[in-house]
DNA sequence: GTATCAATGATACGAACGTATCAACAGTCG
DNA sequence: CGACTGTTGATACGTTCGTATCATTGATAC
């Protein structure tokens, strides 16, 4: 097995643990047992901790960016919010995994871990300028300013949506009418 | 000292810690060190990690309960929900070191400690309600599931700017100014 | 063949954690 | 006075973590 493949083995491993259980379930160990390798490996291929939860964190910021870069263009700003917002509510498994890593990432954030603040302010950004460079192409009109506002209001209301509905507190539809409501309010 | 003042020094210790770093932040020895007692005293009073840490966070659900209740009652649905979220949003310390421990809670509760999750549901469904009281009473012709929707889309509105406040990828005005819109938009 | 070096595995080490144990002290009742 | 009970303190135990160490294997160059 190359070292590619084994890097993308270990990283499969730590992406999976941080969808199921968050930062706190990755361990070295908890990594191998998923991986099927031994402990001694993840050390060999992640030398130490933070650089494999870097790595993964990295490598997954950067894939569902590109997911999303390669979606179809949409021919509005609103459709490009309202279709941003309806993909990142944690309504199936993959969304579910991709808000419980990026609340992970937050809580940490906000904590005082100075370089988990800042990749995952990166990470934000990155996603917002996809959104803003989304509505740009849509309806090139509309004020690179005013797109990156209201990029941050729809980032905020489906991260705080999807929060509430990660525990139950509100249902995919309720989620998905805000998400609408919103739409419809846009001037 | 008697009972009472013990057990409140203790869960003003975790307290403490609990808005600074989050639960994480909350070791049995931190806490003994951050009242200024022993270990063991901690243990005396708290019985288990579990029960300090219980303890605290219905301590501190109930206290914000409390004070929101004792505010003065708005005479609209709108300056309600308005009211909430701009004293919800963290823009200062007390309100910043309450979303440190809304985002603890939320990490453990969508990452498989279901009884966290619950005891996170209960609180949040204690806030919702509170706001929809407040809601009924400033205008009783408003439908209580109405009240409770709008109720629910404040709460995660304001958690998600919260959550871009805190890592300081919205200022404090862009969030306000959200607020003012959403409030703008009702009908 | 064998020397060499990267890859892999088993195990050990120190730190931090929750918790338990043992000792010292203070107040109270017989 | 003395026995007892509840409170405080110091320390130890077992577990889990990240990391380090040592040994073994396998391929390749000479």
């Amino acid at each position: 097995m190359s070292v590619e493949e084994r890097t993308d083995q270990i990283l499969d491993a730590v992406e999976r643990l941080l969808g199921r259980g968050g930062i706190s379930a990755v361990t070295m160990r908890a990594v191998a047992a998923e991986a099927g390798v031994s402990l001694r490996l993840v050390q060999y291929y992640g030398s130490s901790k933070d650089d494999l939860l870097s790595a993964a964190l990295e490598r997954l910021s950067s894939r569902s960016v590109d997911a999303w870069t390669g979606e179809a263009t949409p021919d509005s700003v609103r459709e490009c919010l309202v279709s941003f917002m309806l993909a990142a509510l944690p309504t199936d498994d993959a969304s579910r995994a991709l808000h419980r890593v990026g609340v992970s990432r937050e809580v940490l954030a906000i904590t005082g871990h100075p370089a988990a603040a800042t990749a995952y302010r990166l990470h934000l950004t990155r996603i917002q300028n996809l959104i803003v460079d989304q509505c740009l192409r849509a309806d090139p009109a509309v004020s690179p300013s005013r797109a990156a506002e209201l990029a941050a209001q729809a980032m905020s209301l489906v991260h705080g949506l999807g929060s509430l509905l990660m525990i139950d507190h509100l249902t995919a539809d309720q989620a998905r009418s805000a998400v609408q409501n919103f739409d419809a309010n846009l001037s």
